[in-house]
DNA sequence: GCGACAG
DNA sequence: ATCTTGTCGC
């Protein structure tokens, strides 16, 4: 396997190169509504209003196999307002710290799709299942797929990838601890004392959890704001009916899965 | 060398 | 990611 090294350098470069293109900071036409409903729809300011989930299902059977899925939801009343799903083949292998290159060329598709189809309610703002920059080299699937379709993302994890001598037994341990009540959010410092992204609990309920971090041009207080209003669960609605929407398409169809 | 390792 | 039953709680 001398074979996977040399792709990992080469991927390796290639993150690197796009990171040039990263933007960590509000970059955006858009302005956040002080608390999401008809306000959206005010005259004047553009008002973030259309917020997309992505995220992929595979089947157990085939690993090569998936479906993605690409929701849009109007942030002021929750509703879905798109849904597009598609069943994809993967050429690329699951490698830690290289799931863009697995996972982007599909969600790609879905947004050129929409982009041609529906570009009036085209996501302002996207939340990717996986990691932006809270990444070993800073550039996770989030980031990725946001400088190469120069949309503001924003990474929505379920475990924390750790970084910087990040530890999710010691996070969790000390969000039990600080994070009383829903919306409560701390920052994820590293033992560099850079910060990587934020861990926030989603619901009273909810004791574990979700790492979200900056995607691309967006910062990440900007995000957790959102994100925060966006959890009816523990994964923010987009991200989370992506998810069910996908693993839905492969059951119906057939492919097997719960 | 050892452990970690998004989805 | 996926494999899985029961079970605690509103």
């Amino acid at each position: 396997m001398e074979e996977k090294a040399a792709k990992k350098k080469l991927w390796i470069q290639e993150q690197q190169a796009l990171k040039q293109r990263l933007v960590c900071s509000d970059s955006f036409p858009w302005v956040v509504p002080e608390k999401f409903g008809y306000d959206c729809e005010g005259k004047g300011e553009i008002k973030l209003k259309y917020i997309g989930g992505m995220d992929l299902s595979f089947v157990k059977e085939d690993e090569t196999v998936a479906c993605s899925a690409l929701v849009v939801i109007d942030a002021a009343t929750m509703a879905t307002v798109y849904e597009d799903l598609e069943i994809v083949s993967l050429d690329m292998p699951y490698i830690p710290g290289f799931l863009a290159f697995r996972e982007s060329p599909a969600l790609l598709s879905l947004l050129a799709r929409m982009k041609s189809s529906r570009p009036e309610i085209f996501p302002q703002l996207l939340m990717v299942d996986g990691n932006g920059v809270l990444h070993p080299r800073g550039f996770g699937l989030a980031s990725h797929l946001g400088v190469l379709a120069d949309v503001p993302t924003l990474g929505i994890a379920k475990s924390l990838f750790e970084v910087d001598g990040l530890s999710e037994r010691e996070v969790k341990r000390s969000a039990r601890n600080s994070l009383l009540r829903a919306g409560d959010a701390m920052d994820l410092v590293g033992r560099s004392g850079k910060v990587w992204g934020s861990a926030l609990r989603s619901t009273g309920e909810c004791v574990n959890p979700v790492f979200v971090s900056t995607g691309h041009r967006i910062s990440l207080e900007t995000g957790v704001e959102i994100v925060r209003k966006l959890c009816k669960f523990r994964v923010p609605e987009p991200v989370r009916l992506a998810d069910k929407k996908s693993r839905e398409y492969l059951r119906v169809n057939g492919y097997t899965k719960s």
